[in-house]
DNA sequence: CAGACTCCGACTGTAAAGGTCGCCGATGCT
DNA sequence: AGCATCGGCGACCTTTACAGTCGGAGTCTG
């Protein structure tokens, strides 16, 4: 539950790629994917559809590929992610005709759209930029979920 | 995509609802799942998981049922939703022994730590109490991630 | 004591979402 | 012309969440 997914990894993953190889030319979909061993024609996919959201723009033919159309600073990772998954909804009863039988008694929805926002601004608070300069921490590190 | 299970939405509901009527006695599964409308077996291994965890505990027999075993203020959203959907991991890869291709090459996991601490931190930030104090808000209002 | 009501735990089947993979056409450089 | 790239469509598989069922044990009421 309230994860990423593999879309948006990927997603993320070759706007870092794209970001960090920004001056030498364009990178081909098929270079990412040998970088990061992701499946081609999935990553294709996923760069399709970032290009037609306009956060990169794509050339054909050799010497193609995706530049991005705006500065790594001026990216965030929730436009990256909200590109590739569509708006942000931690609930799937939030829309007006949903079929939520629970409607009309529950009295959560507003805490929910509370938390929903917070999320987003973190989200939005981080650029591709800061993303970059960000080091690589040790994995099983800080051990921040405990619980229980 | 980081979206809550219907299970952390019925264990929010029930923890609610629970709390509100917590001085009238007992609660009974069937209670909550006739309120909401929720299928009662679906509920009643929600409560089962909620009072393993410590949540609530469980009374048997006639006029039995669960009861909230801190103050409403004292038990956190995050809390609940960890005990019902386990750690908080917003991507797949993120333990030590993960299988993931992109390991070594991926330096994104800095980051997403970040992200990931900022979302337990506002989960972790709303109690029960204050969840039950928020106003019903209408529903398609603030249209807050738009973008496309 | 007996019956009714409640929680407890494991198992099984079903449905939806996400992930994976492949093909063929269009475009542009050399 | 030929090659390398993007572009878009669709089918299949796996995983996950969801829902329903059964038998069992504890506890209050009459």
């Amino acid at each position: 539950m309230l994860r990423f997914t593999k879309r948006a990894d990927y997603g993320l993953m070759a706007m870092h790629f794209i970001s960090s190889q920004g001056d030498e030319g364009a990178v081909s979909a098929k270079r990412i994917a040998e970088e990061f061993h992701i499946p081609p024609e999935r990553l294709a996919k996923i760069l399709q559809r970032l290009a037609k959201k306009g956060l990169i723009t794509s050339h054909n033919g050799p010497k193609g590929g995706y530049v991005l159309t705006r500065e790594a600073g001026d990216i965030t990772v929730g436009q990256v992610v909200r590109a590739l998954e569509g708006p942000l909804r931690i609930v799937s009863c939030m829309s007006e005709k949903d079929d939520c039988p629970q409607f009309s008694r529950c009295n959560l929805r507003g805490p929910v759209q509370k938390i929903q926002t917070s999320i987003s601004m973190v989200l939005d608070g981080m650029t591709l930029a800061e993303l970059a300069a960000d080091p690589v921490i040790s994995v099983g590190a800080p051990a921040l979920m405990s619980q229980r």
